[in-house]
DNA sequence: AAGTTTGCCTTAGAAAATAAGGATCAGTTC
DNA sequence: GAACTGATCCTTATTTTCTAAGGCAAACTT
């Protein structure tokens, strides 16, 4: 149940990069009928490779044109930072992206806002009112080189 | 061209949730036509709100089980120095994100391998073979505590 | 050797997307 | 104020797609 074959890295390749690709036209990129390629994405799906699908937004179009990244250090005395500021991390809107790392801190956040003003509103509000935060480095996106790359199937 | 009001953010919020949702579910969600909605979706999309659709896979599920971050600084010798690091980093599927940062060092790039084997061998062979390339430091994330939430939107 | 599983196919009925045409309303022009 | 314009929504009908059923062949088991 856990196999995966050449086909079936195809499928999720290019399901990937045009995740509402109509069926028929996938299978007929794969070389397959539209049936047999239904049968083998319902597996992938209930095996647990796709998780689901997702449109792609333009964060700028949205008004948020500001992209951070801030390194955050905790202050290891109470034993239960760890869990609470995991916790909080989901509620924040603007965090996309939070991983707890090995090396000179302990949590690297990936946030959008609008713009410095609304950054330095979340970081006072948001970050820094978290209890058990010490101190915050933050990194500004000056140019998004690479965004959101595909993972490598093939 | 460049209007959006909260029906549209509302469509773009459920969308990319689910992006593979069909028109006329979509439709009943918002409380219009599928006709409207999809005439709404139409002009997202050609306005750049929407950039695309996509699957999300599971990177364990691939192999894919390390997740790093690196900060690399550059030797600012050369004058294209930066131009080749960029250049180079689209070219390279490991990596999964690229940014320019302003801060302590110059670029944050977020990559996916196999293990640390594997991680070993792209710093080696792929970002420390990159002409330009001074320094690197590397975080291995332990847990993922936020992955890849949506954009607010809404 | 018979049975089972797996993967593929075709076909037909159900569901959804799409395109065409029209109604309504807000704002604009004469 | 009347007519025009554009935007937004609707219904309807056609085309396309999805999905479920059933069958065939190859591979693997017993």
């Amino acid at each position: 149940m856990t196999e995966i074959d050449k086909i079936d890295r195809k499928i999720l390749s290019i399901l990937q990069g045009d995740g509402r690709i109509a069926n028929v036209e996938l299978a007929e990129r794969i070389g397959l009928s539209p049936t047999s390629v239904g049968e083998r994405l319902k597996r992938l799906q209930r095996d647990g490779f796709v998780e689901g699908y997702g449109a792609r937004l333009n964060p700028h179009r949205l008004g948020l044109g500001l992209l951070v990244f801030v390194e955050v250090l905790l202050d290891k005395t109470t034993p239960d930072v760890f869990e609470r500021f995991a916790k909080a991390v989901q509620t924040a809107p603007e965090v996309l992206e939070c991983h707890m790392v090995a090396g000179g801190f302990d949590y690297l956040v990936k946030a959008r806002v609008a713009n410095m003003t609304a950054y330095r509103r979340f970081l006072g509000e948001t970050l820094l009112a978290l209890p058990g935060v010490r101190e915050t480095r933050t990194y500004a996106v000056m140019e998004e080189v690479k965004r959101d790359a595909p993972l490598p199937v093939g």
